[in-house]
DNA sequence: TACTAGTTTAGAATAATTATAAACTGGAAT
DNA sequence: ATTCCAGTTTATAATTATTCTAAACTAGTA
């Protein structure tokens, strides 16, 4: 379990206030085990399931986007109109299942890539993400 | 310059009646050398722009979807908020600028992927794509 | 020429997200 | 401790992209 001050650390080192908000958010992202997907609408669940004062959704979409600024989660390429977010910010690939809409994590050694082009000039590779669509067999 | 008649039986070879609102939109779409990115909004305006009687806009999307469902164009990802089409439909890859939200396509040749993960049970593979997100040197 | 299923259309409805502005709060200064 | 205020949260309104609806239109067959 990832002590509360870790969380507090994590969330100062990006010049982020210490909200009792952020601190709940930042522990269901943070302290499991796996990594996790979700977006704004299912975090949102996630967090105000069975509480005593909620979170407002105002406040889901503003902390994901601040997480997301601040490099703690990042965003998905989908086709969804939903956005998706993952907390697994390395380097990652992901198979996308347009039926269920659900994403799976690809692990990074799964996927080897030969050869890469240049980018065009006055720019640098940001990232480089893999999709791979699926469908019934 | 592609002939009026091998649109029409292009739509026809897909259950698409040739009406004069898709003749118009595949002229635009399918009549160019290079290949075309555009979302349903740009489409729109291309389609409408110095025109006496107008393509409404249902009508852009309604089109747009059908085509795709067609295999005429193929949705692009990204982690843009709208939907990005291309009129290539051959696997390639993509760069994505998220500053000027311009997609640059790559040639199939520049990248090679040396290995790729088994799909799950009872899927297989759809598609594959790869975007690389560039950001300023 | 008439008919009908498929298509188009304007406008309403919905879904996801962002903006607004008033109330609240973490933490520095006193 | 108390005050203060910039940063944050909140409910709600606004916006954006897209889909739905149902009436009017049309391609193509009879």
């Amino acid at each position: 379990m990832q002590q509360k001050k870790e969380i507090i650390n994590r969330l100062r080192s990006s010049n982020l206030r210490p909200t009792k908000q952020r601190i709940l958010i930042a522990k269901k992202l943070f302290d499991r085990k796996e990594t996790f997907h979700f977006t704004a609408e299912s975090l949102n669940k996630t967090v105000n399931k069975k509480m005593q004062r909620r979170i407002s959704l105002a406040t889901i979409y503003n902390t994901v986007e601040a997480f997301k600024k601040a490099g703690h989660i990042r965003e998905i390429l989908t086709n969804s109109s939903k956005s998706y977010y993952d907390t697994n910010i390395k380097s990652h690939h992901h198979f996308y299942d347009p039926d269920k809409k659900k994403l799976t994590d690809i692990d990074y050694q799964e996927v080897v890539l030969k050869k890469i082009p240049n980018p065009p000039k006055g720019k640098k590779i940001k990232d480089l993400e893999v999709v791979i669509s699926l469908q019934k067999k």
